[in-house]
RNA sequence: GGUCGAUUAGCUCAGUUUGGUUAGAGCGCUUGCUUGACAUGCAAGAGGUCACUGGUUCAAGUCCAGUAUCGACCA
């Protein structure tokens, strides 16, 4: 029984909350234990838990929830596991940023203190985000909600870094790492970004300890030469030949450093020497390995230098020691010349502080054996990437794999299994317990008090086990490992393909000797009407909570689906929400039109109505749907979801209303019972089609008005059948012979319009041409009484031409309209002469291929076939065309 | 320096995987319309040397090579 009429215009702040309350109190998004079928499950890339929603959530939500909800309509036992991650450094600052307020020093308050004070801040502000997620209309399995901090998944993790450290895969060593002097933490390679600044290069000159002369050197950062321990030249660089070996003077400091010869140095920069600095650059790192030189740290953790340097420098920061040495190089008379520079520095992802290469003891997974069978996966295809083109990024930085520096010098997250004996000797174990256990055995039962280290891992460390650990990983038997593992689709950007996608990859290997997921889909950025993409410090991001006030979830999310093409960045602007909005205004009045029409009842089903009762334009309708519905399965098919958007944008808004719902008016307001039912069916049947089809894209709005065309016994459209297109229904006659009526009447329209006919005056119409088209179109005359203006109809295959006519010609039709007095003579010589001149081009363009015996040879046949049809249709209509404007004359 | 992406209507972009109809959409623009669903709308229209150069082919927006400009990632 059909519920009272939809409003005129949608009003999605009155229905979104009460659907989505509906669906989570039916257990919906819960993982149905009816539903047959493989499971489908996906995990959210967890947002950070300081979070909050931004527009790129949008887009990756929706494609995840588009995604699940397909699956659950489609029967399947669906889940999507939702959560948020720690975001050590993050919520770290956030936290101590607040203590600072307070006036409190984190060092101060103490460990244990300050992980109270994040715990209290992580419930009351954190996890925001989630709630946020439920307005897009998110189908998640909230019951299921994981924090990467939640005991077990700490457990998880612990367990991880035992195993890899057992195995020999993690180790603790001195390295040259990235050194964020502003978070006071180690970082990885992958979050430090290299951005291009404008510096200077300072040419300096150091004295040969036998005062035969000088090596200049350029460098871009002149305070690390307190920290040189040689120069470097090209072995094969005759400038320099005879002084490898020799020793020379580092000024300021007076340490006599030795000239090596060593291929890494390019003979093309600078003079061809360059100082080497092993304790605070990468390369002259590794030249200090193959050299065996000394390796002076002159940096303290927060960036200022050490003792290591004379007195007048030490305890300077970095800005103030380069000024201070480059002062001093000048007036010593050292300082050859400044140049202007563009050169890459490091700055740290989290903190945008500039990155300090710096020797420091740290915690290190060894990759290689993890990257090879990850690399493999991808390569075979057991993992694919939409759009394909990240694989070969993928593949780039496994092959280039270095080893990752997990540990950080933060409190915010799972701590570092790693206990010290008094004498330094080293315990790790997964509990205090089991460390002092292992102690008691290595000192023979005179252990002493052990410590453990300090530091906690890298926050993607954990996230990297979020596949295997959100299921119940290390437990190889729980439940949901068995039934939901290995997930299917992961859908993230491509910024986090080395942070998290390949690292998960590489941990469900590892652990469960199985891939997380079978498909990785890489959507675009964001970005705002500039190309900018969208960040907190632009202050470009709109609030996604606030449009969704404004527009509606259903809106924003069709809205932003509609422009994003797949893995092309996005540019977003309220334009987009305008066209989502009204998209959905259209589809309610289409429905409040059904219902206005359907008086107190539903009409039969589809199945249930005589064959030989449906009209022609019902069968084009139900002709059109299944051809789109069969593109739509191929678009799903290969992850273009945008695809999908837009054929069910033009099915709807085209085909559904602007042509069958005028066509239709007629039979749903005449006096014809059986017809009027008909229609009816036929309405609703494509209506409901369209609902399901769209509910994963606008799940409320849908939902709402399917509940005003269900039976009692049917579903919530949440878990309905969604739409199969059925080959059954396909028509071309059909569709031919509507495509015939749409083009009589916008031939008419056209002609209305440009004679200047006012839109009330009926015009009547002649129609010459074959039988069996103007005898179809003789049969459709309410229609183009109603659609067209038309008046009185006449067809024939040899109507005279009445004098004072306009003329069109739609195939091999001619359309004559009458226009006594209104006929302006000029208006419609233009109006020919320019369709002359448009069908002469076309022909024209068909003679040139069909002239060309190369063509002729080569061409397959239909398509040779196909050309000389259109120039024998060009050809006819051009003659009509031709003899109509002489006829004006 | 290396890799990848983009360049199509005034604007923002689809279409290129698999070469073959008159190259599409939204916005904007012009004209008309209180049409018994919708002005968040309807109808009619204008607007494109598909960045450039060359190649492959009977045929190129689509494939190949190069150039230019913009962007991203990696070093």
């Amino acid at each position: 029984m059909p519920q009272p009429q939809p409003g005129k215009v949608y009003e999605p702040a009155q229905v979104e909350p009460h659907w989505y309350r509906t669906w989570e109190e039916r257990g919906y998004f819960r993982p149905s234990d009816q539903a047959a079928g493989e499971p489908f499950t996906i995990v959210i890339p967890p947002p950070n838990v300081t979070g909050i929603l931004h527009m790129g959530h949008v887009l990756d939500n929706t494609i995840q929830d588009i995604l699940i909800r397909r699956a659950r309509m489609q029967g399947r036992p669906t889940l999507w596991l939702p959560g948020t991650d720690h975001a050590s450094i993050a919520t770290e600052a956030k936290v101590a940023a607040q203590l600072r307020e307070e006036g409190i020093d984190k060092q101060d308050l103490g460990r244990a203190a300050f992980l109270e004070r994040a715990w209290a801040w992580k419930e009351r502000y954190g996890g925001a985000i989630i709630e946020q997620l439920k307005r897009l209309g998110c189908s998640c399995d909230w019951q299921r909600t994981t924090f990467t901090l939640d005991e077990d998944y700490y457990a998880a993790v612990i367990e991880a870094f035992v195993r890899l450290y057992e195995e020999g895969l993690i180790y603790r060593g001195e390295r040259l790492i990235n050194w964020d002097p502003l978070g006071q933490t180690a970082l990885s390679d992958e979050e430090v970004i290299h951005q291009e600044v404008q510096g200077q290069l300072w040419h300096f000159d150091y004295p040969l300890k036998d005062g035969s002369g000088n090596i200049s050197v350029a460098t871009t950062r002149p305070e690390t030469m307190l920290g040189d321990t040689a120069v470097a030249v090209h072995p094969d660089d005759e400038r320099y030949a005879g002084l490898v070996g020799q020793l020379l003077i580092l000024p300021l400091v007076g340490r006599e450093i030795p000239v090596i010869a060593d291929s890494a140095v390019d003979p093309e920069f600078g003079s061809g020497a360059v100082k080497v600095t092993p304790a605070h650059d990468p390369n002259d790192w590794a030249m200090g390995e193959r050299h065996g030189l000394e390796v002076v740290n002159i940096l303290e953790p927060d960036g200022t230098l050490n003792g290591n340097v004379p007195a007048p420098f030490a305890g300077l920061d970095r800005e103030a020691a380069r000024k201070a040495v480059v002062e001093a190089m000048q007036s010593a008379g050292h300082l050859l010349k400044v140049e202007e520079h563009v050169h890459n520095v490091g700055h740290s992802q989290r903190t945008g502080a500039m990155v300090e290469p710096y020797l420091s003891t740290q915690w290190f997974l060894k990759m290689e054996s993890l990257a090879g069978p990850a690399l493999q996966a991808v390569e075979s295809g057991t993992v694919q990437f939409y759009p394909g083109r990240w694989v070969k990024v993928y593949r780039h930085w496994m092959t280039h794999i270095r080893d990752w520096c997990i540990s950080r010098q933060l409190w915010w997250g799972q701590r570092i299994p790693a206990w010290y004996g008094p004498d330094g000797e080293l315990f790790v174990a997964r509990t205090a317990e089991a460390a002092q256990a292992l102690a008691r055995k290595h000192y023979g039962g005179a252990e002493g008090a052990l410590e453990q280290d300090p530091d906690v891992l890298d926050t993607w460390f954990s996230s990297w086990l979020w596949p295997l650990a959100t299921l119940g990983w290390p437990d190889e038997e729980a439940a949901d490992l068995q039934k939901f593992y290995p997930t299917q689709d992961l859908v993230t950007g491509p910024d986090i393909i080395f942070f998290w996608v390949a690292r998960m990859i590489m941990a469900g290997l590892k652990f469960r000797r199985e891939v997380p997921f079978s498909t990785v889909y890489f959507h675009g950025i964001v970005r705002d009407g500039k190309g900018r993409r969208m960040s907190k410090s632009l202050g470009n991001s709109p609030d996604p909570l606030e449009l969704i006030d404004r527009y509606g979830a259903d809106a924003l999310r069709t809205g932003i689906m509609l422009i994003a093409p797949q893995g092309q960045d996005i540019p977003f602007s309220e334009k987009s929400l305008e066209l989502g909005r009204n998209y959905m205004n259209k589809i309610w009045n289409a429905a409040r039109f059904v219902h206005l029409n359907l008086g107190d009842r539903l009409p039969p089903a589809l199945a249930d109505l005589p064959a030989e009762n449906l009209d022609v334009t019902d069968r084009w309708l139900l002709s059109r749907l299944n051809r789109m519905l069969t593109a739509v399965e191929q678009a799903y098919g290969r992850y273009r979801l945008n695809e999908v958007a837009r054929l069910t944008y033009d099915f709807i808004w085209a085909d559904y209303c602007d042509w069958y719902l005028e066509l239709v008016k007629g039979r749903l307001q005449g006096s014809d019972s059986a017809a009027r039912e008909t229609a009816q069916a036929v309405a609703v049947h494509v209506l409901r089609q369209i609902l399901a089809l769209l509910h994963p894209f606008a799940p409320f709005m849908t939902e709402e008005l399917w509940q005003r065309l269900k039976s009692a016994d049917e579903p919530d459209l949440i878990v309905a059948p969604a739409p199969s297109p059925d080959a059954a229904w396909l028509d071309a006659e059909a569709e031919a012979q509507v495509r015939l009526l749409q083009d009589a009447v916008t031939a008419v329209r056209s002609t209305r319009a440009e004679m200047g006919i006012r839109p009330g005056q009926t015009a009547d119409l002649l129609i010459r041409g074959p039988a069996a088209e103007t005898g179809f179109l003789q049969g459709r005359l309410s229609d183009l009484q109603r659609l067209a203006k038309v008046g009185h109809l006449s067809t024939g295959e040899s109507l005279e031409k009445p004098p004072h006519s306009a003329t069109a010609v739609v195939g091999a039709l001619e359309l004559f309209m009458p226009l006594e007095g209104l006929i302006d003579i000029g208006i419609e010589r233009a109006r020919l002469a320019r369709q002359i001149a448009e069908m002469e081009g076309r022909l024209t363009a068909v003679k040139q291929k069909l002239d060309n015996p190369d063509f002729l040879d080569r061409a397959p046949a239909e398509v040779v076939a196909h050309e000389k049809e259109k120039q024998a249709n060009y050809d006819a209509g051009l003659k009509k065309l031709q003899v109509n404007y002489q006829a004006l004359a």
